[in-house]
DNA sequence: TACGCGTGGTA
DNA sequence: TTACCAAGCGT
């Protein structure tokens, strides 16, 4: 097959089957002129950012109800936005968010640049959120290559390198399918068959539209591909986490800086977390310690967190962290390692409600 | 280039 | 239970 008769079978199959998405305008409504909002595209593909539509759903709607514009965003309060990406995971991209939206706001007047490189100087926007939404918002011919297209491009071509060294070759082989019209379309119609179609594991090839054209499908190596290169074994830390409730109801949280890990987010004070933790109570206290512990995985390894709680007097003037009002304190904004540790913590605090 | 950086679903 | 995986970026 012809690059342009596959691209064009591709947006065939698209204006049959896209998925209906918050974030998304339909192939029929994009026909007939309507186009999405950039401030609405950039917010998704942040999310998206290694992150299923299934947990993105919920916060992009509450962002986009919270803060309908990129100006609006611009002047959020830190604490707030971060309180709402709590649970989504990276916060990195949380804070880059921000940063960005001030950008926008302060130095381009509050729209979006259209082309790939300009939006690629903007914090928290890589090569493949730039050529995203250049070809998504202002249906520009970038090629945009995430997860999906390197699975899809790889088996269609059955490229054996493993992944990131065959990035390159993929970039190139996607480059050439990618169409002068409707790039748009085209770019989420690749990513619709990677997500549905070409899927990870037992990819649906007798429904793919690229089906004879696939050379992994040829040789039966299809759901072998893409090769990766093999991950570091994830090593076990532990550490503790102190939970203070003082006897007015408030709750001892501590904002963590904002680089490294869970940076910029709310969380228990705690010793370090490590092979060997050295304990590190926040205050003295008649402290007693739960019998089961907090487990969560990080990307890069396990956590066993033991848990201690104390009850302290009204008085008591915190040397780490802050008080927070039992009325201000909201346990969905903790990220959902310290949400894991309430839980625990809760039942034995809670008669102070 | 390789690593640090979250979370929830799935097999 | 464990390992793998998902619309990557910054350093």
């Amino acid at each position: 097959m012809r690059e342009l008769e596959m691209s064009n079978t591709l947006l065939d199959w698209y204006d049959r089957h896209a998925r209906d998405l918050p974030w998304r305008v339909s192939p029929s409504d994009r026909a007939a002129g309507v186009c999405p909002d950039a401030y609405r595209v950039w917010l998704s593909e942040i999310m998206l950012q290694q992150t299923t539509v299934a947990a993105v759903k919920s916060y992009y709607e509450r962002f986009t109800s919270l803060w309908p514009s990129v100006t609006a965003l611009a002047s959020a309060e830190d604490a707030q936005v971060m309180g709402e990406w709590a649970g989504l995971g990276y916060y990195a991209r949380a804070r880059n968010l921000l940063k960005c939206a001030r950008v926008v706001a302060e130095n381009y007047g509050g729209r979006f640049p259209e082309t790939a490189e300009s939006l690629q100087k903007l914090p928290g926007v890589g090569p493949y959120t730039s050529a995203a939404i250049s070809a998504i918002a202002f249906d520009a011919p970038e090629v945009v290559v995430d997860g999906n297209v390197e699975r899809v491009i790889a088996r269609m071509f059955a490229i054996r390198t493993p992944l990131p060294a065959a990035k390159p070759e993929i970039k190139e082989r996607a480059a050439k399918l990618t169409p002068v019209t409707r790039p748009g379309d085209y770019a989420q119609a690749v990513m619709d068959l990677g997500a549905t179609v070409c899927t990870p594991r037992s990819p649906a090839c007798g429904i793919c539209p690229w089906m004879t054209a696939c050379a992994a499908r040829k040789l039966g190596i299809q759901a072998e591909l893409p090769a990766k290169t093999p991950k570091k074994p994830k090593p076990t830390r532990r550490g503790t986490a102190y939970v203070v409730r003082r006897a007015d109801g408030a709750w001892l949280l501590e904002r963590r800086p904002d680089k490294g890990l869970l940076g910029g987010m709310l969380g228990w004070p705690g010793s370090e977390w490590s092979e060997t933790p050295v304990p590190a109570p926040p205050l003295e206290a008649p402290w007693q310690k739960l019998s089961a512990e907090a487990r969560h995985t990080f990307t890069h390894f396990h956590l066993r967190l033991d848990v201690e709680v104390a009850v302290v007097p009204a008085s008591t003037q915190p040397e780490i962290g802050e008080f927070i009002p039992k009325e201000d304190f909201k346990p969905t904004e903790l990220p959902t390692v310290m949400r894991k540790v309430f839980d625990l913590a809760k039942e034995k605090l809670q008669n102070l409600n």
